[in-house]
Parts: C-alpha cells; structure tokens; sequence
DNA sequence: GATGAATGAGTATTCATTCAT
DNA sequence: CATGAATGAATACTCATTCAT
C-alpha cells in the first residue's frame, strides 16, 4: 500500500527498457528494421504501444540505443590488452573472441549489417548518435570507428612485426588482408549459420589460427 | 510514318521494362526495398506511377523480375563446363569469374544480401517466384537451388579429387571450408568496396587462387 | 509533532489546487489549452501526474475551476455600487477598473479569448460549469452572462441619462458604441502589450475617460 | 478516353487545392487549429485522407499556405497610392477598406488572431514561411511586417501632418493612438460580430471616420 | 499506351486518464 | 496522500494500388 520507491521505479524502468530492446532487436534481425512495426514489438513484448513511448522517444532512438548498447558490449570483449600490442597467444585469444562476440550478438551483428547497405540508414545512425547524449563529446558512432581503427592498427602491426621472423620476401599486408577476408567469410557464416554444425567452424578457426598466427 | 509493327511496340516494350527494371534495381540496392516508393522508381525513370503497373503487377513483382533476370544472368556466367568436373586452370577461370560477376552485378547482389537477411522476404520470394508463372514447374528459386547445390557439388568434386594429389593427411572438406570462407570475405568486400583499390584484391584474389588450386 | 488537524489539511489541500491553477492557468494562457499537457503542468508544479487527478476531475474540470476562480475574482472587482447607477466619478473609476483588472488578470484574459474563438469550446465551457456543481442552479457562465448584462445594462443607462445634458441631437447608443469599441482595442492592447509603454496608455485611458464622462 | 492535358491536371489541381483551403480556413477558424483533424478536413471537403497529401505536405504547410494567401489577398485590399502619403479622401477610403477586409475575411482573421496568441505557433508561422518558398528571399512573414510598418508610418505621417492644421496644442501620437485604439476594437467586433447589426456598425465607422479625418 | 488524381489500409506518435503500490 | 508505469483511443502521415480520362 506504500507508495513504491524510486529504487522500484527505476528497477521497473530498466527490466521493461531492457524487454523491449531484447524484443525489438530480435525483429529488427530478423524482419528488418523497416518493416517491423511498433505494435508488433509492443504485442511481443507483451505491452502496449504507449509504453512504448514512455521508454523511448521514437522508433529511431530505439534503434540508437540498441545499437548504443551493443556497440558499448562489444567494447567489454576487447580490452585485453591496452598496449596496443599482440602476442601470438593474444591473437589466437583475439580470434576466438571475435568469434565468440559474433555468435552471443548474433541478431545485434544481423541488424548491423543491414543497417549498414542501406545509404539513407547510415545517415540516420550518425545524426541519432550525435543526438543521443549532448555530453558525450565523441559520439558513439566516432567512438566506434575509433575503437575499430585502434584493433586495425594492433592487426596491422602484429602482421609486420611477423616480418622480422618470416623475412623480407614475406608481404605483411598481403598477409593480412588473407586474414580480415577469412575473418569477413567466417563472420558472415557466423551470422548465417543454422547453429549445428559446430564442429565444423572450430576445425576452421583452428586452421584460421594456425595459418596466420 | 508507317504505324509501328507489332515487333517494334514488343521492342519499346522490353526497353521500357529494362529502363524500369534497371533504375528499380539501383534503388532498391541503394536505400532498401521497403524504402524505395513506387514513385520515386518512376520519376527517375521519366514515367508516370499508372504506367509501371502497365508493365509490372506489382511492387512485389517488379522485385522479383528483376531477381529472376539477375539469376539468369548470373547462369551465363558459369555454364562453361557441364561434365560438372574442374581442372584446375578451370578453378582459376571460375574464381575470376566470381568476382567478375559480383563486380559486374553489384547492385543485384547488394539487394539480394538485404533480401536474404530478411526473413520474412525470403518467404515472400519464394512464393512470388512461384506464382510468377504458373506453368513452370520448377520455380526459379528452385532453379537456382539445384544451380547452387549443382555448382556446391562441382566445387566438393575438385577438392575431394585433391586427396589423391595431397595424400592421405589432406582434409578436403576443411580446405573447401578455408576456401569457401575466403570467397564468401572476398565477395562481401567487392560488393561493398570503394571502386579505387583494385590491385590489392588482384593481388589476394591470386594468392586464393595460388593456395586452393 | 502533534498530527495535523483536519483544517491544517483543508488549507494544505487548497494551496496545492491554487498552485496547479496557477501553473495551470499560465501554461494555457501562452501554449493554448490544447497544446498544453497535463505532465507539463504537473512538472512545473512539482507534483505527479496522479496527484493532479486527485484534486481535479480530469483536465477539463481543470479549465472550469480556472475560469470559474477567475470569474469569481473578476466579480470583486465591480461590486461598488449596487444601485445600479453610474455617477461620473464612478464612470471615472469603472474604465479604470476594468484596466486595472486586465492588467491584474492578463493570462486569464489572454486564455478567456482564445477560448471564446473556439466554437466547441464555448458548448464545452457551458456544459462542464453546468456539470461543476449540480447543486447549483445558476452555472457560473449563467451568472457570467447575468453580471455582463447588468453591467451593460448599467452603462447603457448611463449614456441615456447623458442625453438629459448634451440635449436631443445627442444619440445615446453611438456614443456608448463609440465608447465599447475603444474599451475593447484598449484591452486587446493591455492584454497583448509589452509591460513597458504604460505612460502612453495612460494618456490614453485619460482621454477615453474625458471623452465618454 | 483520350488522357487528360496538363493544363486540365493543373486544373484539378488548382480547384481542388482551394477548395480543400477553404474547408479548412472555415474549420481552423471555427475550432481552433489543433482541436481540427485532417480527417474533418477531408470528410468535409469530400475527399480522401491521403488526397489531402497529395496537395499539401502536412497540416502545418497547409496552414502557412492558407496563410499566405490571405496574406497576399489583403495586399491587394491597399495598394491605392505608393506615394506613402494620405489625404482625407484617402484616409476615408482605407478605414472602410480595413473594415470591409475584415468583413470579407472574417475566417482568416478568426484564425489569424487564435494563432498569434500562442507562443509556440507564432515560431511555426515565422518557421514554416521561410520555408514556403525559397527562392524568395524575403519571407511571407517579413514581407508582412514590412507591410504593416509601412501602413503605420503613412497613418503616423498622416497624424502628425495634422499637426499643421489643428496648432501647436494638437498631440499626435495620442490621437493616433485613440484611432488605433478604435479601429482595433472595430476590428475585434466585426470578427466576432453576428452579421445582423451592420447599420450600427456603419453609424460606428462613419463616427471615427469623422473624429478622426 | 499514358497520366496523375484518388483511395484506404497501415504506421508512428501523443496524451488524458487509470491504477497498483 | 503520492507516484509514475501502463493503457488505448485518437491523430498525422505514407504509400502501393486503382481508375477516369
């Protein structure tokens, strides 16, 4: 009979925040972000559509803040090691992680990729992650691509350090675009995949490993 | 002027559907099948809305018209050797040819990603490809299955017949693994690559080509 | 502390509803009755959305106790003289009342004349103060009507008993016309001006008064 | 069966758009802007929802364009004499010309005046005219403003070249400010007047016409 | 063949009001 | 008393499709 507290209130918030952005980027993975409409994920998420609203702005922060959250997942995976350098050990580590993130965000990365062949969407996500939060001076979306060039950078060195040992007729970055384009392959069939052949994934990974590492 | 003979008007015709079909094509690769309006296909086709229903049923069926000519398009670029067994200048001829195909058609396959991605639409293409003529048995999307798994078999023959080369240790279905998983990295990136950077993939093109023939 | 008494309540409870009306009656008076929302005024009271149903019926009800506090209010001002006369001081003191209370209750006027543009919102005024209190027999808008009137009809015996000083060529109803028409651009100026150029009114206000005395 | 020619799409065009202007000056002036739906609009105007798109971009561009019209319309009321001087003749002349506009826009100014009193709209006005058009450098609303400027410095002109005439005792600012004052309240009460009591009004008219020619 | 006016079903969004705590 | 989560009816707007000319 006592009113709730705001602790309550604000648990409330986040668990329905939470629901409704597992709820939403199921469909948006899975019908697209377009033609998933906002009574299908309130129904889903078993409320109603003017909730919806007191969570979230509009269909496009939605979106943001999935992406947002992914996004700032996806960081937690890679910050093994802040020197910027890779040992052979942290580059298997580092291979197995990708993989790893690829399969737990599955839907996130079918979403991401959608998202990104479609010129007027990429748009979109720049100006609402710009918009998102007015004190965050780097964006999430500069944030990315910064934390995305940081890993290129660590890949690139760890390819032409190889030179010293594999010696000068080695091609550092034919190397490693072999790599990113093995790792592009297996990412898509990551995302693709029907999720039980398994084993046949870790004999690639492995050999993916044993080739570059 | 004589009055056009039925030949011409049939020409007028196919031209006019192709136009269609082409400006379609390059927005639906560019902002999404769901964010491309009819109208915007027409205006920058030079035509009026009324007209494209002259020529297409639908929306749904311009779609899939624009799939099936790609597909049949896409069947010419392999129908080189139907023994359905490859040698190995063959297996370079055929890699290129992949990519030649994915560069010349780049448009197609950055829709049939999206489509492809999308549940639901692949459900729709398969029955719109059913109806699309009542009097072929096999639709083209089965066409174009039996074509996959014909091309599929084709690709398994040529590395299971590398076992007697190798030796017993050879592990062919991994090698086709590794292989497919490459192509797969290449092709994402041509299709979505900045036109300016070819050498490099020439250069990883053949070294696929040096590792798997 | 000793509990507070049941009065201690009363007051409490009625300097919340006038806190609310203000805020209330501030928001409709500048945003419009229509664009402005009931979490709007609760924020800017303090207070929660639910608090608001506690002490007003719904948002209409809201608008009738306004108008109904206002009225009451706008009463006070013009209870001088009950004889039903008007001597030239008390003329003199009348327009200078009305001013005055223009000026006192501008937002309630500002809000008084958008309401009263709006077809609807008349027959909607005139139920909901017929509904504010089934007790009463007379709706407030009843005895709005009844108090206009009988100032009108005050003010119309006034310009009749001039014609016994200014002599037969004198018409009566041109001069009260004349003299409505200038009170009514005063108060459309007072209620819209900026605070500023009160000397000029003044000057103005002297010269109506000198004009129609 | 032959199709139709431009010009009579620009027809249908023309006659359509000002009907569906007309209905919806008529219903923004009766009940407000917001509390009228596009739907009334369109059930009253006899056609359909989506038409009503088709014409105009949104229920804010249809106003502005409802505004803009009238706008250029009441121009056509005052374009007499661009020497920015008033004779008596002439300043008779535009006093029955601001009344008869009035009259004959009665709607417009219904709406007009409904708008100015919210805060929030007057910035959508000034907003939605710079876009309107924008070629024209020069917005609606700017060319209003000077518009209306002009007519103040020729009235103001015309008062103070009285000055001249009635001698040095003669206030101009506070005549013109008793004439403004009138004319505001004419205005108020011919915008709001039942169409029956027009010879008082005219008895009206020609009294201010004659206190202050 | 060709046009674009017209329709209507569908979609995102708003907001007064209710209610469990 | 007090809170704000939850609801749902209403509203602006979109767009594939039809149809008179």
């Amino acid at each position: 009979m006592s009113p709730r507290t705001p602790k309550q209130f604000q648990d409330i918030r986040e668990e329905k925040k939470t629901l409704i952005m597992d709820v939403a980027l199921e469909h948006f993975a899975n019908d697209g972000y377009y033609r998933t409409t906002i009574n299908h994920i309130a129904r889903h998420a078993g409320i109603s559509k003017g909730l919806m609203y007191n969570y979230f702005e509009s269909k496009e922060s939605l979106l943001s803040e999935i992406i947002a959250r992914s996004v700032s997942e996806v960081y937690t995976y890679f910050d093994i090691d802040k020197d910027g350098s890779l040992s052979e050990e942290e580059f298997e580590f580092f291979v197995k992680r990708v993989l790893y993130m690829l399969k737990e965000k599955q839907s996130f990365w079918r979403l991401y990729l959608q998202l990104m062949m479609q010129n007027e969407v990429r748009e979109l996500l720049l100006k609402s992650f710009i918009n998102s939060d007015s004190f965050i001076q780097y964006s999430l979306l500069n944030k990315a691509e910064l934390f995305v060039s940081e890993i290129l950078k660590t890949i690139t060195d760890y390819f032409i350090r190889k030179k010293n040992v594999k010696g000068p007729d080695y091609d550092p970055s034919l190397d490693m675009n072999m790599f990113m384009i093995s790792l592009k392959g297996l990412a898509i069939s990551y995302i693709y995949m029907d999720s039980t052949d398994d084993t046949n994934f870790d004999k690639t990974v492995n050999r993916i490993i044993e080739l570059y590492k």
